[in-house]
DNA sequence: AATGCGTATTGCAGGTAATGCAATGAATCG
DNA sequence: CGATTCATTGCATTACCTGCAATACGCATT
């Protein structure tokens, strides 16, 4: 819509990837360098983009800052935190939050497995959408028409010999999730990790996020962590409860800053 | 430089704060109603902020995905990480990571204490500057003439009863941290959190980054945290000797993707 | 030092594209 | 059903963005 603007936010995906300078900014962004240029600037000016002493840019520290800042202001997540760590204290295993956004669904909380053998993901980064659990659940809650124009819009990459590649199946799959209330995967995204997955409702009954245990089979077998599946769900409950107003909030740790 | 991506920009701070309706950014901003709405669907369509259901507008899922990205290209961040884990594992208390940016230093790896008492503090978040130990070690490190502009240009706030106040009492500090090569904070920002404190430095001499072991006083002495000292030095030339290619990298655990 | 090369930066004139206004929709509420 | 509030659209005006070309800067080479 304002071009301008658009060109500058175009940087941005293109300076994640790595340090670049004007010319190569420039070149990718198919402008004038000297138009580069001030939108660099701008971008400086407000610290979203930062020069190294090298002169390239880079994303900058403000970035971090804002995208913190929202994270907190997401209020199931504030609610949901003790409830992971619980969870997490009561099984031992990787604990995840996450919520759907504009055709995506990203982490918004995690808790760490007491286990050594760890998975790699971080808050923040959007979901394996067609195979995660939580994916699942969060849209099969869509109403009808909107799912299947999601589900059809959707990439179905084969991570594993179990993924779902492509959108009948996996408007089949939200089907059955949609009925049954809870969701897993079960080695569609690393062919060793196992996940078993819960909605969170809000008060007007929409899957407002979802959380999911995940462990390796080294650690547990599918069977076992399935047999984890009512302590989830009633996790998942507690903290809609609490996030729908139904339960007074709990009593948070003390916390203080550090240096 | 750019007015129409300054406007905009000036938008995702505000933003930051908590959702916001178009007439509050209109006005916030001081431009017309329909200059907001053009500039919110330009942030729109690149995915920085997202339209809730009640079609105020918030921070957007690409934000935390740009601000995740680039953290991961920070390569002392990458190299650090497992040595920050086993001072942790060594110690049990909390460990951070910070760097150095645009007056401002910032966390950019944390891992949490093993004690059940916990300090609040957040990747991406800037650190109180002026006390912290992180904070006293990097800006130690640069030159004379920027070391002074910068203390001169910072807010000194009185956390406690022990925090530096003033930008001479701070460039004393500074010479002093310059001097024995690490840095403390014993109770500046919070009366009952010490830290301690060592640089990690680049191929060039130059301190790239700053470590710090914090623990608040019920768990530890700061006269018993500081007998870490020796370890946490140790642990950040570990760092800085892999960082400037004098050791070969670690091993680093197995990983993989949970749903 | 002086020269040359590769960048970054600046001033300027032309014209696009951003702006504010006013009118229209959409939605909520009494 | 009318009134109110807020989001959205079309349009005329001109501010502001753009690309060009010239200049300055940093760095290496001789």
């Amino acid at each position: 819509m304002s071009q301008t603007v658009d060109r500058a936010l175009s940087i941005l995906p293109l300076l994640a990837e790595g340090p670049a300078n004007l010319e190569q900014v420039a070149t990718r962004l198919g402008v004038h360098k000297s138009t580069a240029l001030r939108l660099l600037r701008t971008l400086h000016e407000h610290g979203i983009v930062h020069r190294q002493p090298d002169q390239r840019y880079r994303l900058g520290a403000r970035l971090f800052a804002l995208a913190q800042q929202a994270v907190e202001n997401l209020d199931v997540r504030e609610i949901a935190h003790p409830h992971l760590v619980e969870l997490n204290a009561q099984t031992g295993h990787t604990v995840h939050l996450a919520v759907h956004e504009e055709d995506e669904v990203l982490y918004i909380d995690k808790v760490e497995s007491r286990y050594p053998v760890r998975m790699y993901s971080r808050i923040g980064k959007p979901v394996a959408i067609t195979v995660a659990a939580v994916a699942k659940l969060l849209l099969a809650d869509l109403p009808e028409p909107e799912r299947r124009s999601v589900a059809e819009g959707l990439d179905y990459p084969r991570y594993t010999a179990r993924s779902i590649t492509n959108s009948s199946a996996f408007l089949a799959e939200l089907a059955k999730v949609r009925e049954q209330g809870w969701a897993t995967d079960l080695g569609g995204h690393e062919e060793s990790i196992n996940c078993v997955a819960a909605p969170v409702h809000g008060p007007d009954g929409r899957c407002v996020a979802a959380m999911s245990v995940s462990a390796p089979n080294v650690v547990v077998s599918a069977d076992e962590l399935l047999t984890l599946l009512p302590l989830v769900r009633r996790t998942a409950e507690a903290i809609s409860a609490e996030y729908s107003g139904k339960t007074p909030p709990r009593q948070s740790p003390s916390e203080a800053s550090p240096s």
